[in-house]
DNA sequence: TGTAATATCCCCTGTTTTGGGGATTTTCTT
DNA sequence: AAGAAAATCCCCAAAACAGGGGATATTACA
């Protein structure tokens, strides 16, 4: 079977060192090219036709979520493994969501490195419980969204509107001519159809259309 | 295209005859309303639903400023053209933080008021340089948002970003391993210092960047 | 070292919101 | 013309929130 081949993109010039060196003197791996930073990546990844991306997701110039943002869409088939210090939940999913296929924090044991690139090469996704976690309630939540957000009528979209423009129910109720005690029924239809119980919430699922 | 919905509000009966014949003689323009005060503006407004507002800065009962500063909160997306006798940049100015868009001396030839409509319809402001220049250094002492939310500390900034997302002050308790209490203390200060009074209000200033 | 800032927790009071009813009118569709 | 959907208004009780106190511990800084 052909070497997995991997490019890499670290700012850390001694840890950028030694994934190389463990990689190139491991069987089974072929390290193209190994950088700073993203600034020049998409005619990197053109040129080297990597199987697999190992990319810090801190970096100057162009961080590794926005250069998986870049790459994705340009180069689908490619795999993004993401390396980070700590273990941030928000940003990993981010970079998920963006295109990444997995990530490791950088404190990972070689051994179980190669083994994760190993595993993404054959169609794997590694990455902790809580982000998979994560992912999984993303993909049920996410498309919903929509078809709930979808169901409210006029009235009530205008209402969400001026709910999360920071207006009360007595301010929506000025604003739209109507009593507060209609505001209030629209409100809650509104939480109804979106699943939540606050104006909060509701104000949250609408900001993720 | 539709016509321009024009409601004039001005005392002197003359100029708004002449206003009125001068509009609806010419094509494009469709006089919806006119009124020699702006008692009843707010009703009139609703009622005929105008793209552009026509408005002497001078009329009894209800100046053209208060009148602004009635309708704008209301009615955001309507147009206001001032009309002024004198070139006074206090009062101009005033009217345009007050919400007008644009204003011109009653003076101004009847070409160029139909010009400055048809500039306004289309998004523009029709003002002196004088003004202009009043605006703009306005403007770059404007972003308070900013700076108010710089003052949160690096707690409250956790706090509000839970708000945000749509937690309740109970989870933001569990999340961030505090009690309630601390939760609604931290709250408190965040509205004291966005100068807001309820979680919606803050989370609209803190998405305003 | 002492003061300011921050983070933490508690109490009390009044207001607002939430969730549960029900009811009427208007509008649209069939 | 009948029925469904939408928009309007009202009442009640419990929960949550907002605003006002006050208090203590830790950290930072001058």
């Amino acid at each position: 079977m052909a070497d997995i081949r991997i490019l890499i993109y670290e700012d850390n010039p001694s840890l950028r060192e030694a994934l190389c060196f463990m990689l190139e003197s491991t069987g089974g791996f072929v390290v193209t090219g190994a950088y700073e930073d993203c600034t020049a990546i998409l005619p990197q990844v053109k040129e080297h036709q990597p199987d697999v991306l190992l990319m810090d997701i801190d970096m100057p110039h162009l961080t590794g979520i926005e250069a998986v943002k870049l790459i994705k869409p340009k180069f689908p088939r490619v795999n993004i493994l993401m390396l980070t210090v700590f273990d941030d939940d928000e940003r990993v999913f981010e970079a998920i969501k963006s295109g990444a296929t997995g990530y490791l924090l950088k404190k990972t044991p070689p051994a179980r490195i190669l083994e994760a690139l190993r595993e993404i090469y054959e169609g794997g996704a590694p990455m902790s419980p809580s982000i998979a976690r994560k992912v999984i309630l993303n993909l049920h939540t996410a498309p919903v969204h929509v078809e709930e957000i979808a169901r409210l009528t006029a009235r009530e979209l205008e209402i969400l509107q001026c709910l999360s423009e920071g207006k009360s129910s007595k301010m929506i109720a000025d604003t739209c001519f109507i009593s507060v005690d209609t505001v209030r029924t629209h409100i809650k239809r509104i939480y109804e159809k979106l699943q939540v119980h606050s104006a909060t919430e509701a104000i949250a699922k609408y900001n993720k259309r």
